[in-house]
DNA sequence: TACAAAAGTGCAATCACTACACTTTTGAAG
DNA sequence: CTTCAAAAGTGTAGTGATTGCACTTTTGTA
């Protein structure tokens, strides 16, 4: 169990393929134009082995996902002294939309999700797996009960802000205006 | 154009009888056990026919749809004076689980909803279709541009609280924390 | 080299949903 | 009371995603 090995190293390349050939066709052609039969053709697979290695055809257009996780978490774990925890998020997504700002495929990609509902919804399905474990991370943080309301609500907030702030032409205003909201409110909460 | 007529009657009559039917069977098997066919039988309609009144399964589900929109705007239009927004919606979402926590078949209703993760899909969905209309009711309502960030964040916000409150055991108290919250970091943001 | 697990394949089936061409019902006009 | 077009309903066949199954190929390893 020590390195990949032959095997795997196959096995993710046939799955890098598959996702590949499905985000070249789909920003090309759009989602609902595309049928899953045309990906797998492309990818020189057949349809039954693209459905072992994705659970959904949205999912071929999300892959990365753990990681999301475990950053979303750290950025409230690990953030400076005295930053509050929705300024600590604030920071997280703006920063993290910085990053991918320079990214030529990034702007269509968005662009694709976003006029896609079905994506959209998929999405936001991810966003929402997250919750929980933010929502932990937050509790966790401020001494409360794992299940504690107000941080359930806050981790909610910041990952439903995410998506507003997203929509917006003007992301860093929108991050300010939504985030503030959030930061004062909590404050006051804090304060007892 | 005055009154129904029988015709109209007869629509409804049928409409009904497949919102019925399916209802009875989801939440006799579940949601994802019962196909189409077998509702559309039950109600003694063919497939066809169910599919030109609802336009998804899951829509077999819910409803009445216009009047929550409307009567989700009233609540903030129509609050009493010096009430926040967010206290008014609040009371409108406390007020309305308070409503329907008699009827027998409502517990279950949302149980089956809260359990079925494309029932969940749907029904944010139908709230998100709102938000559009809220966010404008409130810009209107404090003289602000009827796209303002501040407005469709408080919005959003709003309604995923509904969303988590109904998922809690302690529903009245959940909306204090999380109404609070939002009503603290609004106040706060209107003070300009 | 041999063998079991893993990866990949093709086929048939299910299930929601749509398009189509068709029959029946019904409101309203003459 | 007849007539006729629109509306409501039906059955059939098809699409497209997704799954189950039985099968072949590849590959790590004893």
């Amino acid at each position: 169990m020590t390195e990949p090995g032959r095997r795997e190293r196959k096995k993710q390349q046939t799955r890098q393929s598959i996702a590949d050939a499905a985000l070249e066709l789909f920003l090309a052609r759009g989602f609902d134009d595309v049928g899953v039969k045309e990906v797998a053709d492309r990818a020189d697979v057949s349809v039954t082995t693209l459905f072992k290695h994705f659970p959904s055809k949205e999912s071929l257009l999300f892959d990365e996902d753990a990681e999301m996780e475990s950053s979303l978490v750290r950025a409230v774990r690990e953030r400076p002294g005295g930053q509050s925890v929705p300024e600590a998020l604030k920071q997280h997504f703006v920063g993290a939309a910085r990053g991918h700002a320079d990214h030529p495929l990034f702007a269509s990609f968005v662009r694709l999700v976003e006029s896609t509902p079905s994506l959209r919804a998929y999405q936001r399905s991810m966003w929402t797996r997250h919750e929980t474990a933010l929502a932990h991370a937050i509790a966790q943080d401020i001494g409360a009960p794992l299940d504690d309301v107000r941080c359930a609500g806050l981790a909610r907030f910041a990952l439903e802000s995410r998506d507003v702030i997203f929509g917006r032409p003007d992301r860093e205003q929108a991050a300010e205006a939504l985030f503030g909201l959030l930061e004062r409110g909590w404050a006051a909460d804090q304060q007892t």
